[in-house]
RNA sequence: GGCCCGUUGGUCAAGCGGUUAAGACACGGCCCUUUCACGGCUGUAACAUGGGUUCGAUUCCCGUACGGGUCACCA
């Protein structure tokens, strides 16, 4: 056959060689060992967990050696795109850190625009150069057309679409597959010429050359070496429209791009030996591979499954509502990427994780459970190292957006706010209150009149005229102006007055011989001015709300027990 | 079902032929403490399984089980 002729009729409309589109490309000038990554989502919604897993690897990983990070929109399948996904996709990964050296990132004014001089950035944009190489291959008679129509095929293959795929009889399958794929491999020329008189559509096929039977070595760099199969499936370079598949793509875009490192999730792992056949055929050097393993979550019968979009803690979009602060999010991401993250943070306290050294080997090859726990510890440790006035600031703007109510208070009066989140704050043990902004009302929110409440009931065990003298003593001698020394003094009077004990070890050598304690005492005091048993030191909060609000509370609650 | 990958406490994980099998989170106890939070101490808890190789296997090899992924003109 004359594959020259055979390319030129499929291909009439370019003109341009591989070599041509090589010039456009040249090789990246960087230091020894500058990396070179990417990442490359398909435009069809938002960011979840398992995508900011493998970019904040290639983030990392350019970032560390000095070399490039970029972004590449894959918008190769128009029928799942969604407007505007691409725009949200990377105002979500700025805020976690991932910042693009070159790519389709957003100009100022918010639009996708190219920066780099490997672009276009797009997919949709290169239609013309993946054609190009398309030709090629057909010209060596390495890629042949299919007019075969997907309705066709769907037919002959017994329909696999996802919800049926249990009921698959498989072995039928492969080999109506088989004997498909040998059936279209053979045609003439004069029967393509027909179809490309007719304007029948095709797709554009790899001539696969390998043996399933026979097994490859790999080297990736997480997994390690494996054996892999070759490739033996005709797959689709070229769809209908002239747009690639992932696969071709892939290949040619990383390739002129300068990828070095290919970092993706382990779910690619199956269609490794397609690509190597691709490069190989394309006469390209492989690159490195990261096939990096997947974030796992637990479902109802408590087997680990892929977490899914759909799953809690997958959209990055819901750590913002449930007011996680990224940097929390990513040092979560570095501990689960490198198991020595925590041991090097705990030497080096005060730097940022983007200066922890980062290693490959480190890696686990097995996928790991999402766990709440182990965020919201984390992220306890994060917010302890904030100052009051940055956790104000956050706080606010979260509140504001989430909880407007909550947020007009606080915004109302910043100074009383940052009050209340200093205490406790710097020095060497800080509290650790919070591990997210919606932790902040449950634990602050008694501060201000609006949402102020009583949920702690006093124990039953207590005599309420008890709790009303405390309540009275109190309130006479209270004195703003006391140190805390002094009115804590008070309040230990109060309970030698009542037949509570004042000292705890008097109390705990014989707790029969008192009412109780000077810690009951506290607390009846406590649950009239915070509403709560639980409350962070109650002499400062005292002094936060003032004398008046203290003593109206603390009138108020008299009142109710009488 | 074929192919590929994986399997150390509840979770994340050190380990890379000889260890009392680290550490972190979670959980329990104790201490500190006027509550809470913090902090300190401490406890429960693991090498999926069967064969090899070896003087010796958590570590190496093979099988089994279990789990995951994948099998599109989606990425």
């Amino acid at each position: 056959m004359d594959y020259n002729y055979l390319a030129e009729l499929l291909f009439p409309h370019i003109k341009e060689t591989p070599a041509d589109i090589e010039a456009k490309y040249p090789a990246r000038n960087l230091p020894e060992g500058a990396k070179v990554t990417r990442f490359a989502p398909s435009p069809t919604g938002f960011v979840h967990f398992g995508g900011l897993f493998p970019s904040t690897v290639g983030e990392r990983l350019a970032h560390q050696s000095g070399g490039v990070f970029y972004l590449r929109i894959e918008d190769t399948d128009a029928k799942r795109e969604v407007a505007g996904a691409a725009e949200g996709l990377i105002k979500t990964l700025a805020k976690y850190g991932i910042n693009f050296d070159e790519g389709a990132i957003l100009d100022e004014n918010g639009n996708i625009s190219d920066k780099g001089a490997y672009g276009p950035y797009k997919q949709s944009q290169r239609g013309p150069i993946y054609q190009t190489f398309a030709k090629q291959l057909v010209r060596e008679g390495k890629a042949y057309p299919c007019f075969t129509t997907e309705e066709e095929l769907d037919e002959l293959q017994a329909i696999n679409k996802k919800e049926e795929i249990k009921n698959t009889d498989w072995q039928a399958e492969a080999e109506a597959k088989r004997q498909e794929m040998l059936a279209r491999r053979s045609f003439t020329i004069e029967e393509v010429e027909e179809h490309i008189k007719a304007s029948h559509p095709f797709v554009l096929r790899i001539l696969a050359l390998g043996d399933a039977e026979k097994k490859i070595k790999f080297t990736d760099l997480v997994k390690g070496t494996l054996e892999i199969p070759e490739n033996d499936e005709d797959f689709v370079l070229l769809k209908s429209d002239g747009i690639p598949t992932y696969h071709f793509a892939h290949a040619v875009d990383d390739h002129l791009m300068g990828t070095t490192h290919v970092i993706r999730g382990e779910e690619w792992l199956p269609s490794l030996p397609k690509h190597i056949q691709l490069f190989s055929a394309l006469g390209f050097k492989l690159p490195k591979y990261m096939h990096i393993a997947q974030i796992m979550k637990l479902d109802e019968n408590g087997n680990k499954k892929k977490l899914s979009k759909r799953d809690m803690g997958a959209n990055m979009d819901d750590y913002t509502r449930m007011g996680y602060c990224p940097e929390a999010v990513c040092e979560y991401i570095m501990t689960l990427l490198n198991s020595n993250y925590e041991e090097w943070h705990m030497q080096n306290p005060d730097k940022a994780y983007t200066e922890f050294p980062f290693n490959i080997k480190k890696m686990s090859v097995s996928g790991c459970l999402f766990d709440f726990s182990k965020i919201n510890d984390v992220s306890k440790n994060v917010i302890s190292r904030m100052t009051a006035s940055e956790v104000t600031d956050k706080v606010t703007a979260w509140a504001l957006e989430f909880d407007p109510e909550f947020g007009a208070e606080l915004a109302s009066d910043r100074a009383f706010a940052e009050k209340i989140f200093a205490i406790g704050r710097g020095g060497k043990k800080p509290r650790k209150d919070l591990a997210t902004w919606v932790d902040a009302k449950p634990y602050m929110g008694f501060f201000y009149d609006k949402f102020f409440k009583v949920e702690n009931e006093y124990p039953e065990s207590f005599d309420r005229a008890d709790i009303v003298a405390t309540l009275e003593k109190f309130s006479e001698c209270y004195d703003y102006s006391d140190d805390m020394n002094t009115w804590f003094d008070k309040v230990k009077a109060i309970a030698d007055s009542l037949g509570f004990a004042s000292d705890m070890k008097a109390y705990k050598a014989d707790p029969t011989a008192f009412k109780g304690s000077v810690a009951d005492i506290s607390m009846f005091i406590r649950v009239a001015v915070t509403g709560k048993q639980n409350a962070p030191d109650l002499y400062t909060v005292m002094q936060i709300i003032g004398k008046e609000k203290t003593l109206e509370r603390i009138g108020n609650m008299i009142a109710s027990l009488k």
